[in-house]
DNA sequence: ACCTGAACACCGTTCAAGT
DNA sequence: ACCTGAACACCGTTCAAGT
């Protein structure tokens, strides 16, 4: 057999990276198989392994792209009236985005936590970050470079984080419908508070009995 | 050969369950498989699906275990001097806890999202939020319970976000190593945020030019 | 009734062999 | 040089057969 350079090794890679996109896209991570991404390309599970180390290596690619879609998403929402309306605007992108692309969109921020992540994976988080943390910067350009960093970790994190519980169903059927207005209830409560001076305080505490 | 009663069926559900929590807190999920547990506790393959009607139920119940430990680490934190102050060491706790058992806590809320979760685990996780909700219905008293339902579930799903991206390596080597200050940041900036009555009003917009 | 273990239908990965 | 496809070492799940 052994077809000859029908295709490149370029236009394989692409091939590959596209079905295993769909495949991800329409039935989830765990129907990713070599063997189907080979079925749909028409090529054999070996070939597979000439454009891609092995099937982790492929995983990173599709979180890849994944991860430079959302941060196109995210430019989107330049032009806002306020830093703050920017900020909610963007969240609001992420958690559509989120829904549009649940499947791939779970991957990205699914890592071991043992082996570490790409360089190249990583610097692509840090740009979604720096992002982020434009608006973060804007609404307080007083403060130093690492207080916008660590604002826009705590912030995004937090908005993957009730992303996701929202929509893989650990916050029961109200949690799901709600994912919006709770969404909008973390960033608005956050903005806010980390607007005050610290050290922080309370109502009750500047309303002496 | 058919071994007979040398372990009731209970028994051997326990052992089943603490070779899998076992395997699971050493080496990872992707590390168990049903022939490992058998190995381990003298059994074969068989004989775990006379007890859990699968994997998933099995994973299924580990989880669950999880969610109990998990409430027991909150439950210490009561008798703190105020409702801030009890919060942030809940969320302390969240995040040691999630430390000292990364492998299985990070499957706690790690669903499918296509398929719904039982009953009686989403009833554990009400558990969880039920506790965490508690300080901050004595923090704002005269809130709804709705608005303390939907606050729970904003600032919790965030403080498991922030958890998740620092212990997993998304935030890279000075993100895992500030997950304490950053969740302290993200709990107590939601706090002071969630106080102040709405329509918000930044410091901005109460000192007119 | 309890438990076995072979059988089935899958996996990811490798690599000698073909064109 | 490109590509195949059999082989290897695994999976989860089932169920007839043994005690």
């Amino acid at each position: 057999m052994a077809r000859r350079s029908e295709h490149t090794l370029e236009q394989i890679r692409d091939m590959v990276l596209s079905a295993a996109e769909a495949i991800v896209s329409q039935h989830g991570i765990e129907a990713l198989t070599v063997r189907k991404i080979a079925m749909d390309i028409g090529y054999t599970v070996g070939s597979i392994y000439m454009v891609f180390a092995n099937m982790n290596d492929l995983e990173m690619h599709i979180k890849g792209r994944v991860l430079d879609e959302l941060a196109d998403s995210l430019r989107d929402c330049k032009g806002c009236e306020s830093p703050q309306a920017e900020i909610q605007v963007m969240a609001d992108h992420y958690l559509e985005f989120a829904r549009q692309h649940v499947n791939r969109w779970r991957m990205i921020f699914d890592a071991d936590g043992n082996q570490s992540l790409p360089a190249w994976y990583l610097e692509k988080i840090d740009a979604l970050f720096d992002l982020a943390a434009q608006p973060l910067h804007r609404l307080m350009p007083e403060r130093s470079h690492e207080d916008v960093t660590l604002a826009t970790r705590a912030l995004w994190s937090g908005v993957h984080g009730v992303c996701l519980l929202s929509l893989n169903g650990s916050l029961g059927r109200a949690g799901a419908q709600q994912a919006g207005v709770t969404l909008a209830l973390l960033v608005d409560s956050f903005i806010c508070g980390w607007q005050q001076p610290a050290p922080r305080l309370s109502p009750q505490s500047v309303t002496p009995p």
